[in-house]
DNA sequence: GCCC
DNA sequence: CAGTACG
DNA sequence: GGGCCGTTACTG
């Protein structure tokens, strides 16, 4: 199904109305939010005037089930269709019939925590432990929560972790995940890595489900910055994606191109590996210096 | 879906 | 490569 | 009509 637009379309207008603060009282006030158009507007006013949408009442059950197969992790639309043509309802259909990947595994066995929003505190108490971990490595290290914590949200759907090192003693964090990651997994505090870091990278990242002692399994991210990338980085990773993709869509139309790494002349690059020459960088090492070279106002 |  | 995931 | 983020990065 390509619903893939109409889906980012209402995100947009859901990301709008949660902007907008105020309540809306009629059509022509949902009308005029910038994101929200035509047929946005016609349902904001069926629910003002009836207190319901009657579409909603007509989603049938199997669209519940592709909904809660979509929420698996490392299964999308795709699949998640897949699964519901081919006949299987439950969890215990697709474990009984599909081939699955070692991250749709873990994704179904622990949905159910997964599923849960982490309590605001609870991100920071996760924060703590990974940061008191890192800091054990190399106390010159730097470790930033992202994401939606960044935004200050009450509860959040995962921790996203930034570190990077000043390298101004000519030191960097590089090889810091993969001994991080090996003690917090010795510390039983990591339950299981879906993504594997690449490498030695200064940019390697993690992806896995940590868990505190007290506590159920939660998403956790951990973002490895080079020093002088870390304004793109805490813009990339505290977005939130509609934010991302507004601020990278701008940057197109100017002729940039911003990425998590920095913002850069929109140059066309041979494919032969080299990434992004001397010249080509415009600016990465604060928000402030990313925001002013895009013309956005910065806070 | 919305916007140009 | 298609599919999925990250903000 | 046609674009809608990233030559993002990873898996299989």
């Amino acid at each position: 199904m390509k619903d893939e637009w109409r889906i980012l379309s209402y995100r947009k207008a859901i990301s709008a109305i949660k902007k907008y603060k105020k309540p809306i009282t009629s059509y022509e006030e949902a009308k005029k939010i910038p994101g929200i158009g035509l047929r946005t507007a016609e349902k904001i006013a069926e629910i003002i005037d009836t207190g319901n949408l009657k579409r909603i009442d007509s989603f049938s059950e199997g669209d519940d089930i592709i909904k809660k197969f979509g929420n698996v992790y490392g299964v999308g639309p795709s699949i998640a269709m897949k699964w519901y043509a081919k006949g299987h309802r439950t969890f215990e259909d697709v474990l009984k019939d599909e081939k699955l990947t070692r991250n749709q595994i873990s994704g179904i066995l622990y949905y159910d925590d997964l599923q849960k929003r982490i309590p605001r505190d609870e991100v920071t108490k996760i924060s703590e432990w990974v940061t008191r971990a890192a800091l054990s490595i190399d106390p010159k290290l730097e470790c930033i929560t992202g994401g939606s914590y960044r935004r200050g949200n009450p509860d959040c759907g995962d921790v996203d972790i930034m570190i990077t090192r000043n390298d101004s003693d000519g030191t960097t964090h590089l090889g810091v995940l993969s001994r991080l990651v090996e003690i917090l997994r010795d510390q039983g505090f990591l339950t299981h890595e879906l993504v594997q870091h690449n490498g030695e990278s200064l940019s390697a990242k993690f992806m896995g489900i940590c868990k505190l002692p007290e506590g159920v399994h939660r998403r956790l991210d951990i973002f490895m910055v080079p020093y002088n990338e870390m304004g793109a980085a805490l813009l990339s990773y505290t977005g939130n994606d509609i934010f991302n993709r507004s601020m990278r869509l701008m940057a197109r139309k100017k002729k940039m191109c911003l990425n998590q790494h920095g913002l850069f002349m929109n140059v066309s690059r041979g494919r032969d590996g080299i990434k992004y020459s001397e010249g080509k960088i415009i600016a990465q090492k604060t928000e402030k210096e990313i925001c002013d070279a895009l013309g956005v106002p910065w806070r």
